[in-house]
Formats: C-alpha cells, structure tokens, sequence
DNA sequence: GGCCAGCCCTGACATAGATCAAGGATGGAA
DNA sequence: TTCCATCCTTGATCTATGTCAGGGCTGGCC
C-alpha cells in the first residue's frame, strides 16, 4: 500500500517528528511501509521482539497483556497514536499485545532506523523522549486510577472526560463497545452495567452506546476529577504546537482511562 | 554539601549519561548540587512544577500518589536511580509526590540545563530515551500485576522477586515496613498481614522482617511469575553496559511491584 | 521500672467486586 | 422471515478486600 502525500503531511506534523530534520525524516521514513488491516488483526503478541513502530494512521488499536488465562485492555489508540515506542527504543521484546479494533490504516518504520538516527539528530532524539515521557505521565494517571478509586468513581470520571474531549455536550457517545470499556476501566462487563445503573442517581442515562450526562455538576461531585490523575485536555492539543499541552503529546479523542 | 569526585564516578556509570560526551556530562553537574536530607522529607509534592532532575545516591525514596484523601506509593527507590525525569523533559508538573524514607543523598541537577543539552548531545538524548523507556515499562509491568493478579499472588510474586534479587537465599529481608510494601503492592496492611498468613500454606514463614520462603517450588507454582510482568533481573545490571538489559535500566535492589 | 507511641496481628463485620446463570435485544446470514 | 451469535443486562451468590476494634510486642524515654 503506497504511502500518500497527505499521510506524510500528517505523521509529519506529529509533537516527536515536528523536531526532526528533513534528513531524519527522509531518512524515517525510507524504509517505512503503510499497510492496512482489517479490524480483529493481532500486530504484535506480547513477548515478541519488536522491529518496527507502529503509527496508527486510521483506525482503533487496543494494547493488552495477559497473564494467567486472563487479559485486560491497558489503553486503546485512536488515528495519530504511535506505539510499543518503549520496546523499539530499547530494542527489547514487547510487555503488551496489539490488535486492531477497527479496519486501521498503519505506518511501521523501521525500529534499526529510528534507533540510528536517533543517534544522529539530537531535535529529533529530544522529540522521542517527550513522546515516552507523555506516555509514561499517562500510565502514571492510569495507575492512580486503578489504585486510588472504585470502579464507580473510575467510570464516572471516565464519562467527564468523554464529555469534555467531545465537546461538552449532553450526550456523548462511548467510542468502544461496554465489555471492551469495562477491560479498560479494570472491572468486569457485569460490573460496569451495575456501575451504570447506579450512575442514574447522578443523572446518568444510558441508551446503547448513547450516554447522556443529565446533571454534569452532580455526577462531578461523584466523581470528584483530578488534573493530576485524569487528562482533561480537549481537543486542539495538535496545533498548538511548542505548549507543554502535558502528557500524551498526540492523543486524540478516544484514548484514557 | 560539596559532591566528592566517588560520587560523580557513580553518577557517570549511570546508563543514560554513560553514552554522554563529556563535555555534556561536565555542563550538566556544573549547575548541579547534592544534598543530603533526613528521612521523611518531602522533595516535591504532586502538583509542584519541577525544576530539578533527582538522582538518588543514597537512602531511599518513596513516590506516591493521592486522591480524595487516600493515598498509595507508586515505587520505592534505592540508591542511584533517578526520578521525575519525565516531567522534567516535558517541563510541566509532577504527578507523584516524592519523599525520602531514610536519610537521603540526593544529586540534583537542573533541568533547564538537561533539556538544553538533550537537544545538542543526541548520545545522551538517547540514553535519556532509553531511560525514561524502561521507566515507563517498569509502570506496564506494574500496571498489569495490579489488574491481572491478586493480592496474594502480588505478594507471592514481590517474594520470589526480592529472593532472586537477594542472592537466592531461603531468607530474605523486607527492605521496607510492612504497611509501605502493603501500599506498594495495592492493599490495606491488614490484607498483607492476612496475605503473609495464607502463604504459611506454601512454605513462607514470617519472622520480623525476615522472610524464609521454605518451599520456593511449591510458592512459585502459586505466584505463577511472568518474565513480562516480573523483572527479575539480579544485580549485574550495572556493568554489563550495552546489553538491553530491558526496562528499568538502573534499579538496584529494592524497587519493585 | 513504668509509660507511651508505633507497628503489627487478629477477629468480626461490611462492602466491593467477581462469578454463575438466565434472559432480552440486536443484527447478520440463511 | 427465521435462526443464531453477540452483546448487554439482571439477579443470586460467593469471594476478595476494606474497615473497625482490640490487643500484643517492641523500643525509646522519663
């Protein structure tokens, strides 16, 4: 699958590549390929030893780990995510499994590559490590997440930043399927129906994947949100360009816990 | 307190300012200082914006998190490892607060000066790469113990970690109180407490701080540890240099989840 | 020695969360 | 249309974990 012009245009202007050289850039994406999968497709087991990077171009990835015949989601990409860059920066195996959700339009660039001319553009290097230390700051709020609050409190915190990273409206729409939110969230689909129906208390309605936020105040006062653990940035985090815009430098809409 | 050339020998063997030239690692300790503090200070709450790069030299260092007054530790640091750099290289706020848990020696470095330099040294950019790589797979490992596992089966599996990491001897030390390694691996100190009783079944006896795990077999075949979870990577990790070693490039002894 | 604070353990109890089982809704395929 | 698979929900039940209260042990200090 040929790379377009418009597709170069866009992985160019992610926060990690902004800083890069021309000649770093050239150079990135040379032996780089774009290749779609239809959804439903594992990348990458975890334990394999990883080649390339991964950026998702179109599409929705889930990265999960397993253990002991259970597995559980730890994030979910949407368009413009990259991917296992910790593995490929170490040149080590992966820790998690990647699969498509969605049919997903995805660039791989050679891991060799981008570890030599790391090396050699240090715009470029300083880039990567911004990338990490977003990635990183996310798991941070994941992990806060997980340890400080209860499952109710997670999805109600959950729903806010959907909210807001879809425009403040009344009714959001959950961008993935209950069990697979459920995964994300560390609990069970039986438990996050449960948790949903408590939510009504709070003025939580739910219709399918249509979620309407009836009393945002009360549901708040639940929920209680943190700007050190939850990630409330909305959506022109792409653009604003040189702002510290924090953690997960290129995230869009979907992504959290 | 003046910093003694044996300390800069350490500082230096470090794996992300090995791969530094020289005159990277001579402009970034220029501005440097070291300081020693007592046990149970507080260096940085979350929320402060950070200014400073801090590497441990000795004692050690608790990171924690809280939210809606409950609180819960994130990592343990022994001697040289370094912490918030994330938010250091993104410039912003930190997440997690870090106090020290015994008397302290602490080199700090400014940050200003780390981000400069990152951007004109790509050999140390890299390292800084790297670094903040193993730091962030250190939190998946974390990060899936905490959702996949159990209590006991996290504390099963801080054992059989903290045997191999000791030498593989029957006893081993908790190199921490018991109600620090209960907020460390997720529980209240009474679960550790009834935890540490249920593992009698398996051969662990508790003595104090003393730990003899009687029948390493038989407790493994409990833990079920996990080369993708666990990282029970011994002490040679300094030394051995450029092997991929893998996450958590400089952690001695006593980290862990 | 006697006192006190801090840490740890233990039991009783309450709550959160997981599991099991059943049934309803939906949507695609025959 | 009917059939079937998938997803979601709900209730009953069980398990894991948190909470509260009591008490023992230790070590510092008067």
């Amino acid at each position: 699958m040929p790379i377009k012009e418009a597709d170069l245009e866009r992985v160019r202007q992610l926060p990690f590549l902004k800083t890069a050289n021309d000649d770093t850039f050239r150079r990135l994406i040379q032996g780089a390929f774009l290749q779609r999968f239809p959804a439903g497709t594992t990348l990458l087991t975890e334990g394999d030893s990883v080649d390339f990077l991964y950026i998702l171009l179109d599409g929705t990835v889930e990265l999960s780990g397993t253990w002991n015949d259970k597995e559980t989601i730890l994030a979910l990409l949407g368009p413009l995510s990259t991917f296992i860059l910790a593995a490929v920066v170490l040149d080590t195996s992966a820790l998690m499994s990647a699969t498509t959700r969605d049919r997903s339009d995805i660039l791989m660039i050679s891991g060799e590559t981008l570890r030599r001319v790391m090396q050699e553009d240090a715009a470029f290097g300083f880039g990567v490590s911004q990338e990490l230390a977003g990635c990183y700051r996310g798991l941070v709020r994941s992990m806060k997440s997980q340890k400080l609050r209860g499952g109710i409190e997670r999805l109600a915190n959950y729903l806010i930043t959907q909210r807001i990273r879809q425009g403040d409206v009344e009714t959001i729409t959950l961008p993935h399927e209950k069990r697979v939110l459920a995964s994300l969230l560390g609990m069970t689909p039986e438990n996050l129906s449960r948790a949903f129906a408590s939510l009504a208390d709070y003025g939580v309605v739910v219709n399918g994947p249509l979620v309407t936020i009836g009393r945002p105040v009360v549901l708040k006062r639940l929920a209680k949100p943190d700007a050190l653990i939850d990630n409330h940035t909305p959506e022109e985090m792409r653009g604003g360009g040189k702002a510290r815009l924090e953690a997960w430098p290129n995230q869009p809409a979907r992504m959290t816990v």
